[in-house]
DNA sequence: TAGATAAATTAGCCATGTCTAACTTTTTAC
DNA sequence: GTAAAAAGTTAGACATGGCTAATTTATCTA
């Protein structure tokens, strides 16, 4: 395995932070989750809509691994959102909100992901990891990864 | 295969997966959520423990930016699952297992800061991505970060 | 076009993790 | 040693995001 065992001794300091920046991180953590549900929504109905030319409930709790009605509920949440634009038992479609959310999130997807291939990870690794990661990604670190991308 | 921008050109290939790979990962984010909650309490109890001989609950309230009662009910699902020993009223412990969870959790932290550290990201973004992007980093990715941290 | 099949929805359940308000226990300070 | 303050717990509410079972709507096909 790796220097990470529980032998040997530390190989990078620990950093100790103000109690408020540190309940902050949580904080930011937190709110990263509540809008995680609609950035893979939109994300999938955008990629299903450009592949498929509609994007349907069916599909989209096959490709996120939930059931019918877990979809129609997040649905009409998205739709309460004003991200989603649909009438009962139709296709969804995205609205302009919809649209611009899935673009940033796609394209943070795949910068994410292409960093991470560019570490040399395999790519079956690098798309699970990067679905988690995308999404806890700042700004900052974002353009950090796209400068390393592009310097070489 | 799609260009997803109105301007210039994709700098990055969108990978098409199997919808049964897609659901995998979206299962395995969903996992990692699960496991999120004690992670970062028992990451936490030993930090506290370490730098101030014990983790009480009001201060792992504070340090989470959370309520005490959350701390309360939170702690006893970390009993219940084995993590932690405690008696109403006093002082936190971990058990041998909580332990060798604060201990992977830890290090596996600081690797994913160290490795921010390493991209020109400023500590406290560093801080901040970390606890988001912690959860999500399979022991591949982890071993990339390390190596990359090691060959410099 | 009618009946069968597939898709979608509704209703109702559950666990998680947050909160506030009220109460109990422990600690501190006089 | 007791009263006040601080810490911790309990009770009960709420939103999120899963699920199953049953129903309704849409689509396909014979």
């Amino acid at each position: 395995m790796t220097k990470l065992q529980s032998h040997g001794r530390e190989p990078f300091e620990a950093v100790d932070r103000a109690p408020e920046a540190q309940a902050e991180g949580f904080a930011t953590v937190r709110q990263a989750h509540e809008s995680e549900m609609a950035e893979d929504y939109v994300e999938l109905i955008a990629e299903l809509i450009e592949t498929r030319g509609e994007a349907r409930p069916v599909e989209i709790a096959e490709r996120l691994g939930v059931k019918p009605p877990t979809v129609t509920k997040n649905i009409s949440r998205l739709k309460a959102a004003g991200l989603v634009r649909r009438e009962p038992y139709r296709a969804i479609f995205l609205t302009q909100a919809g649209q611009d959310l899935a673009e940033i999130c796609r394209r943070r997807h795949r910068v994410v992901v292409a960093f991470l291939l560019s570490l040399g990870i395999d790519e079956e690794t690098a798309e699970r990891d990067a679905e988690g990661i995308e999404h806890h990604v700042s700004q900052t670190t974002l353009e950090a990864f796209e400068s390393r991308l592009n310097q070489k």
